[in-house]
DNA sequence: GGTTCAATAATTGGCGCCAAAATGTTTGCA
DNA sequence: TGCAAACATTTTGGCGCCAATTATTGAACC
């Protein structure tokens, strides 16, 4: 009963995250190695090894002797995580405008499209492989390959499952409409707009509410 | 023949990166797991396990049917991972000057003096060590634990090992100084200033060489 | 004498089994 | 009937062995 095949087992820890952020598998849940190897039609060492990985991660957890469960992180941690995302991919703003060019235009439109249009036809999963597409691709703009390589971690490891993320309609039609303004921004080579909606969007809450650069929280108490 | 003893199979990991990172093992070395578990007086899976965490950590590189190596970044990433670091640790300046207090100065003033002794009379592994211990201190200000651990985990695989980073003795008396010019800032409560030291220091360059924010590289033709 | 090919030795990597621990269930007792 | 203790089942985790692959050595041939 091997719902996903993973072709090779270097991936299964990929597979296995993206269904950890897909929520799949909702946070607290017990990860059973025989459910897994079942699940992914893998061996018991490579679930295992996967598991490690993903504890490494953060995504799991270990619990000695009684096994791994879908970690969820607490407020504080979603603050700090989203804290960071602000800092690096607003720091990339200037990057990514001064190296785009027409086709990187062209490929974020026709990708930014086809969220929009899985908004209204689309299933969660596909609305979340759409988002993450053309993330992706715009993080591709940035020439710092490190930079765009912990984003993409912290991206996966943030509260930004579908199910918890997009909780409206009004929600993700928003997320639309900023993908857009992104490439508008990016277009007009405009960094400063560009770092707004960015810092926006990640916050998941409206332009008004964002500021370019905002001091980290001092500590709580 | 066991060197070090891994207390906790948890922390092999941690004394293999830091073996590495303190340049026990050069740049391209194969890593035999029959030596590995030797020296660390470890099981073979837990040899393994390390391995492959290391390998997630980007600091050794797995050839299947070969084994591993030790990675040798190449320059274009040593200068992401610095990049992102003065990105990531100027952010921070302005949260670690609010957040300061007393008890923390004295800390990192005991911890910078204790880093000056060392460059006198200690050797290159606890000059490292004493150099992480007060750059962890010096972390502990940030709230944001999130930020932390990322900037810990950069600081070990960007090319901060003794061995290639303190080339010259008046390299490392200048990082000494700086220590004290960031605990400075830190009691004038000055952010700008902080941020110039650290990104200075970051950079291992005179000050005069260092903007407080600085545009990353632009895609290399 | 140099090159190629084959046999040997060494190393990695996967697979499975079995012990230890924990959970859930049943049974006995007050 | 409620609680507690012992048993059975489930699940994790470690350990070792053996096959597959690669490096090395030696020999034969050109």
């Amino acid at each position: 009963m091997t719902v996903k095949t993973a072709s090779t087992p270097e991936r299964l820890v990929d597979v296995m995250a993206r269904d950890i952020q897909a929520g799949v598998f909702t946070p607290g849940t017990w990860l059973k190695q025989i459910d897994l190897e079942n699940r992914y039609g893998a061996t018991r060492m490579d679930v295992r090894r996967a598991l490690d990985q993903l504890a490494l991660k953060r995504l799991v957890r270990h619990v000695p002797n009684r096994g791994y469960h879908v970690h969820a992180l607490d407020g504080r941690q979603a603050n700090d995580i989203r804290d960071v995302r602000i800092i690096l991919e607003t720091a990339a703003a200037e990057n990514m405008v001064g190296n785009v060019n027409d086709a990187d235009l062209d490929d974020l439109r026709r990708l930014a499209a086809r969220f929009d249009e899985l908004i209204l036809t689309g299933t969660i999963l596909e609305q979340y492989d759409a988002n993450i597409a053309f993330h992706v691709r715009l993080l591709k703009l940035c020439s710092n390959q490190e930079l765009v390589n912990i984003v993409m971690e912290l991206r996966g490891r943030g509260p930004s499952a579908p199910a918890t993320q997009w909780k409206t309609r009004a929600r993700i039609e928003q997320s639309g409409r900023e993908h857009f303004m992104m490439i508008d921004a990016l277009a007009a080579r405009d960094a400063v707009a560009l770092r707004r909606v960015l810092a926006a969007h990640i916050r998941q809450s409206g332009l008004e509410e964002a500021s370019v650069i905002q001091p980290l929280e001092r500590k709580s108490g």
